[in-house]
DNA sequence: GCGGTCTCTGGGAGCGCTCCCAGATGCGGT
DNA sequence: ACCGCATCTGGGAGCGCTCCCAGAGACCGC
């Protein structure tokens, strides 16, 4: 006699209800947490669960349930540059960590260049019951388009363009300004920046922090060249720099990989760092550590990072109230030999 | 009068067949691109599914038939270290970019310290119909006990510990041969290498190359220093060679990021890079080309590296016969300044 | 003629859950 | 005593599909 479907190995529910003694409604309510169930039942259930080595069926789930069980992580730039960014790593690693035990898959979503409209109408056709968005550049208007349908979402970095959706960043602000006021600390006087891009937050919020730390002290806030995150863009803003303040003192540079360009500007014109010119960087990124000298820099958690904001969403769909709209995260200053 | 549930948007199955003036059993079979079906009624179907907008519910498809379409890629490692690592960015990528227009959910899941069995037990559970593992460590249970299993599985990077699994490598052993024999056709007779941890098949099959390209020219296989892959690990191996042989004239690092930490010591040593020390590395990560000299190194597509993998996978579960167990990707030379 | 095989079709059971409903119990206030 | 109201429980319909089965034709060879 053989099965005449090949069935799914492994338990049902049903099985779960019967060896923990309840009805199966209740196995149901103790796997989501609802209330109304007796301590009794709901140690019965779990003692059950372990027994059999149950996972629930997330197809059964999705399809029975008025929720899709999956949140998407959508990251919204070309792939190429965010995938080897060990940011968007670790922040994977949050999300995944802050995941793990609920029954919530992880749908990864790209932009391809042929998407757009069409992912879209995937995230908003009921497969994903929310989306966390790292949206890098400002004037991207998917966390908009997302949000307007009224698909909860979390947005990784302040988004630049208004509109009022819940988003995580790194205290970007106070980590630059921490960053000036040790250099000030240091005695260093003319202290210039390498700012990121204008239409990123990320790259506005450092510039903040910089001019602040400068004002409260009654420095000059004259030396901003702006650059893109790449270590050849942040050579050619320090040559700027050098052409136009060939007597400067100290960098804050806003990004790690950039301040590896511009120290190999710096040593390449005979500056001692941190002698001549004190150099700190931003993110402390694995190069920082192994960087000649040792690159001092603000330390962000990225994987804090992931987990908050993947908590974030899931509080929304968990239907909590009085959620707060937006979630700094705290940076700190590492110390090494630059500065 | 309000509906009951809350219904998810779109036409049904059902409904489909109704405008296509057909049984729903036949709308199926044109979806699943079944025979046996006249091309008057998928003709009928095709239209009318453009008509409404159809696509079918991805959660009661899984639930019915026999198949989950969804695979997993399991990464079998401290999440940590593997996810800011490049490699992994990229493959997740080419994975990403395979899986594109089918219908194929891709579930990511990372060895939690807690886990272990549980993975496992999800993985045989149903849930998925195959998984991608990116094992990087040779004496890794996982691939086996999965393979045992019958889920069907593609490997990333050669299996160690035997055991006759489809899977797919970068050359590898090539890779180091071309490189020692580049450094060999610039006169260096002194060849040190900084090998990989002798438990992953990486690390072995590069020094295999080293090994062989020495031989080929009857130059001394001796200056051998095992490392693991982080630039710490990779300053320490080199002051270990310069203290074994101080006159060494060349160094095959089997990784891009530790001959960042190589180069270093180097460096602080007094060494010219490649006057004194040529260095090749292997990876051809982003830090190859902004290290200090930009660095000569083996290249390996990460990318194309998983979407063979995901293709290989989804062969084998479409049922095609007479497939490759294990494929070898090529990998190339690039030549920069510091070789 | 008659059986066999291949092609095409529709009906309907059931995949494993969730969620509604109805009922049972306990506790407090009137 | 009565009614609420909150807590806990089980039964069962049904989510949208796939896949089995049965059956209707069409065509073949004997």
């Amino acid at each position: 006699m053989t099965e005449g479907r090949s069935r799914r190995p492994g338990p049902r529910i049903e099985e779960v209800a019967r060896v923990a003694g309840v009805s199966k409604s209740t196995v149901s309510r103790v796997i989501n947490g609802e209330k109304y169930v007796s301590e009794r039942s709901r140690q019965a259930v779990h003692r059950a669960i372990a027994l059999l080595g149950y996972s629930p069926n997330h197809a059964a789930r999705t399809l029975a349930g008025s929720k899709a069980n999956a949140i998407a992580l959508v990251v919204s730039e070309q792939g190429s540059r965010v995938l080897t960014d060990p940011f968007f790593a670790g922040v994977l690693r949050g999300v995944h960590a802050e995941l793990a035990g609920r029954h919530v898959q992880l749908l990864l979503m790209m932009n391809q260049p042929s998407d757009g409209a069409g992912q879209v109408a995937y995230l908003t056709g009921g497969h994903v019951d929310g989306a966390l968005v790292v949206s890098l550049h400002g004037e991207d208007p998917l966390p908009r388009t997302l949000h307007e349908t009224g698909l909860p979402i979390v947005v990784g970095g302040r988004p630049l363009a208004g509109g009022s959706f819940p988003f995580v960043d790194s205290d970007n602000f106070n980590g630059a300004l921490e960053a000036v006021r040790h250099l000030i600390s240091l005695g260093r006087e003319k202290i210039a920046t390498i700012a990121g891009p204008a239409d990123m937050a990320v790259g506005m919020d450092r510039l903040s922090g910089w001019r602040c730390g400068l004002a409260e002290h009654g420095l000059a806030v004259k030396l901003v060249v702006h650059s893109d995150f790449t270590p050849e863009a942040g050579a050619l803003a320090m040559e700027r720099l050098l052409h136009i303040a060939p007597d400067l003192d100290a960098v804050f540079v806003a990004a790690d990989i950039m301040a590896l360009g511009a120290m190999m500007v710096l040593q390449a014109r005979g500056y001692q760092i941190p002698d001549d010119v004190a150099v700190v960087g931003f993110d402390d990124s694995v190069v920082a550590a192994t960087a000649v000298p040792p690159l001092t820099t603000v330390r962000q958690d990225v994987e804090q990072f992931g987990r908050t904001m993947t908590w974030r969403l899931l509080a929304e769909l968990a239907g909590e109230e009085k959620l707060p709209l937006s979630i700094l995260l705290p940076t700190s200053l590492v110390r090494r030999a630059s500065a």
